[in-house]
DNA sequence: CGATGTGTTGACCGGGTTCAAACAATGTGG
DNA sequence: CCACATTGTTTGAACCCGGTCAACACATCG
């Protein structure tokens, strides 16, 4: 990182602090403290029982369409999904609305309202979930004395950040196939993350839903479906298009990985 | 919030904890400790303050064109913008870039690290500016004995997260005149919170790396660039088109406005 | 001066939106 | 149980914004 220190870039080290029992040193350190980071997959677990273990809160079981969140409300609470499936969704100033994210077991809602000091979107749920509900206060004094459920917070938001990047790359530069292809390898990933079935992909969302989540018309996304379908990627089983199965997951995303490279526009260079 | 607790939808409260002098309560409260979100605009400025106070960091001055991060790097430092311009830019698997930020004073580099433990994008100085490192984990250290550095590290974070959003809502629905128009606007402000000049805006990049940033190729960008400046709402100073004037804010904003509501896909309804 | 990097503008084309029609799934009330 | 309405999905045809390709205008720098 600073191998690279580049000709004429002036360094000087902080000689502020040695309060407080901090490790200080006096000049720049050759070998920093290797940070490790938290274990990808077990660190939901991890924070779920470190929430359980030093937090109060509240358990709410909800079903399809229940409110959970309204946008404006004064920020108060994080939720965390504990089973089920939840969308957010911004409302626009002229009335309109777009889902902003899909979120399901182990994910946080409600990090982007702690900087404005107000929810800054609506949360539905999409089927029968279990959220818990926590007061952003009680979590702030638990974390001062418990260090590994702070660490578990800034990783969940740091995961999320990370997501919203790829999910910005995705929205600025693929095509609309390569977007609904992707959308259903995330989901089923997502799901296979979770332990739960792949076999059968219940997408639960209209296609109205899906195009405003993945920035494209109703219609662009059943034109997708129906490709994809032609070429055996996907399949609709059962009546109803709600459901699908991928006969092979690796296919899936050796497509999108095609699709993307094929053209690539708006990048430098 | 929970004022609309839909029909059938079960509530129960957690009972677990007691200890570390978390203030409990058995049942469910009515009336939880109201949160104060940071003052929007002191927030960077304070958090700038507990940063030099607490903690050991190096301060270092680049300029344009140096790399101050690598993408694939583990994750070791935070950085903070003391002064000048950088970009964050993204290298994806088949060598194309994108730029992903722009980083103006006070902003944070590397929250989306911390998750993953390895840097996801480059960050070039795009301007002499200054910029602070301070590892990551002499800040966690801190920040459990420091509880306002704690918030303000959440803060900066929930910050990005909302500002993330946003930025997607515009990739994903808005128009290119639009993008591009607020594009300006969102810079101009940029330097007008940070107290700097607004009379002359000096872009620093090429057509190419706002189109990467906007999601538009370079053409669009021009060309866009162009109709603003017939329609008046900006005005190329001095030679070179790098630079420009906004004869008026509002005007760029309503501008703005009837573009999105003007027409406005991808959206619910 | 030419060389190179950057910005502008035009002509053309294609992916995705728009508008419209038909179909499927589900529910409702007689 | 069937007419009927409602909501969601699919597909077609026309159109348009923005991408692609290409030519040219500048600026800076050797």
């Amino acid at each position: 990182m600073i191998q690279t220190v580049p000709t004429g870039a002036t360094t000087v080290t902080n000689t502020a602090p040695a309060a407080l029992g901090i490790p200080t040193c006096a000049g720049p350190r050759p070998q920093p403290a290797p940070y490790q980071p938290p274990a990808m997959d077990a660190s939901w677990r991890e924070s779920l029982t470190l929430v359980e273990r030093h937090l109060p809160f509240t358990r709410r079981t909800v079903h399809a369409g229940d409110v959970i969140q309204t946008a404006g409300d004064p920020f108060t609470y994080l939720l965390i999904i504990r089973l089920g499936a939840l969308k957010t969704v911004s409302l626009a100033a002229n009335g309109r609305e777009q889902v902003v994210g899909l979120h399901l077991k182990g994910d946080w809602i409600g990090f982007d309202g702690i900087a404005a000091g107000r929810c800054s979107c609506d949360a539905y749920a999409m089927d029968t979930s279990e959220v818990w509900r926590l007061n952003y206060l009680d979590l702030l004094t638990a974390a001062a004395n418990v260090p590994a459920l702070m660490l578990a917070i800034v990783a969940a938001m740091s995961l999320q950040l990370a997501r919203d990047r790829e999910r910005r790359l995705a929205l600025g530069t693929w095509s609309a196939d390569a977007r609904v292809a992707d959308f259903v390898r995330g989901w089923t990933e997502s799901l296979a993350e979770r332990d739960l079935r792949t076999d059968q992909v219940a997408l639960r969302m209209t296609r109205a839903e899906i195009g405003s989540y993945l920035g494209m018309t109703l219609e662009t996304v059943s034109r997708a479906f129906s490709r994809l379908a032609r070429c055996g990627l996907i399949r609709f089983d059962q009546q109803g298009r709600r459901s699908i199965a991928i006969p092979s997951l690796p296919a899936l995303v050796e497509f999108v990985e095609r699709e993307i490279n094929r053209a690539e526009p708006h990048t430098l260079q």
